[in-house]
DNA sequence: TGCGCAGCGGTCGTTACTTA
DNA sequence: TAAGTAACGACCGCTGCGCA
């Protein structure tokens, strides 16, 4: 993919500053040994090494703009998976909250406020709470096909990826947006390097991965709260397994339908996905409004048929973005299952 | 300091027009 | 005639200002 001579320029520029930032912070010494390198076949931003008392410590720098609860899930997700060893997030502000949560994935990170997080035994490192410049290094841009009708339309790409060739009244119908919507996320997506192609010589969705990776940023923030029913409490933990959800046109999705494909967690949050008003699905299994309760409820926003065999829980990468929202180490394990299993042939990585 | 209102900008749906 | 594009308007959310 292409990318803009602009944006190599911006992750330069960020890579020199956190260096620089930690450098005047510490008194020690981080350094760029090369820029965009290739590592086990895929381009890195930068090879940076820190040298403490005659020992040098390497890592694969990754420029990292706007980060995330979901995108840091995304990166530890990357580190269990062993893409690259050895890795240090490299990005413009660091909150807080972000810090520990990245602290307790034990993922190194600086950032250009001199926020920083190293741990090389007997070398340990961690600066937080240095507050965010007033100055943006670059505003983020607002894409429309990751905005949330946007984010409908790439849905649906990505569980039928051949949907990219039908008609855009039809992509329109399937995605449950509206005509006009689909034609600017086909603009965004060519531009961003994701769709190649036109009508007559046949689209053909490219990147599947990066795209996959993006929407499940994009998802959490754009979409998913406008989705959101309300919040319930059951009577019983196990209420859930009694419950013949289709019974109630809804569907399984995040920590249950995890469960039920992998056996390897035990659900403490239900999130459901339902087509109609849940009044019925309510009263049904007694549960009750509660704005920290274990139920979750949302509205579905998809109209494609998805062809697996589980037909009472959403589609599987629903559930991976649900699974790495939630943010604790045990589902984002089970996430990285679900991707092996379900979502790796979907998005042709085998 | 907190609340409410107004204005503005962005998003998205509808519809008409153009193109093949 | 079907499919894609563009224009326009409605709606929603954010921001800034004034008032209590």
């Amino acid at each position: 993919m292409m990318i803009p001579k602009e944006t190599h320029n911006k992750e330069a520029e960020v890579l020199e500053r956190a260096l620089e930032a930690f450098n005047k912070l510490t008194g020690l010494n981080f350094m760029v040994e090369e820029r965009e390198v290739d590592i086990e076949g895929r381009e890195a931003d930068a090879i940076i090494s820190l040298a403490v008392d005659g020992k040098v410590f390497r890592y694969v720098a990754e420029i990292e703009k706007f980060l995330t609860p979901v995108k840091i899930n995304l990166i530890f997700l990357k580190k269990l998976a062993q893409l690259h060893p050895k890795r240090i997030i490299v990005t413009d502000y660091i909150n807080p909250n972000l810090a520990e949560q990245l602290r307790k994935l034990d993922i190194p990170f600086i950032d250009i406020t001199g926020n920083a997080y190293i741990k090389e035994p007997p070398v340990y490192i961690f600066i937080k709470g240095n507050k965010q410049q007033i100055e943006v290094l670059a505003k983020k841009q607002k894409i429309r096909a990751f905005q949330p009708t946007g984010l409908k339309v790439v849905f649906a790409f990505l569980c039928q990826p051949e949907l990219v060739n039908a008609p855009y009244r039809e992509i329109a119908k399937k995605a449950k947006v509206a005509l006009g919507t689909v034609g600017w996320v086909m603009r965004d997506l060519k531009e961003a390097g994701f769709l190649i192609g036109t009508k007559k010589r046949g689209r053909k969705l490219i990147n599947r991965r990066k795209l996959l990776d993006r929407w499940v940023e994009a998802y959490p923030e754009n979409l998913r709260p406008k989705l959101l029913v309300g919040r319930y409490q059951a009577e019983k933990d196990d209420w859930w397994k009694f419950t013949q959800i289709q019974d109630f046109n809804a569907y399984w999705g995040g920590e249950i339908a995890a469960a039920k494909i992998t056996q390897y967690l035990k659900p403490e949050i239900a999130t459901i996905y339902i087509n109609d008003t849940p009044t019925k699905f309510l009263l049904h299994n007694k549960l009750a409004k509660k704005p920290d309760g274990n139920v979750e409820i949302l509205k579905t926003f998809w109209e494609i048929d998805y062809n697996w065999p589980y037909k009472d829980l959403v589609p599987p990468i629903l559930i991976y973005v649900d699974l790495l929202a939630t943010g604790d180490t045990r589902s984002i394990e089970t996430a990285q299952i679900i991707y092996e299993r379900e979502l790796a042939r979907l998005i042709g990585e085998n």
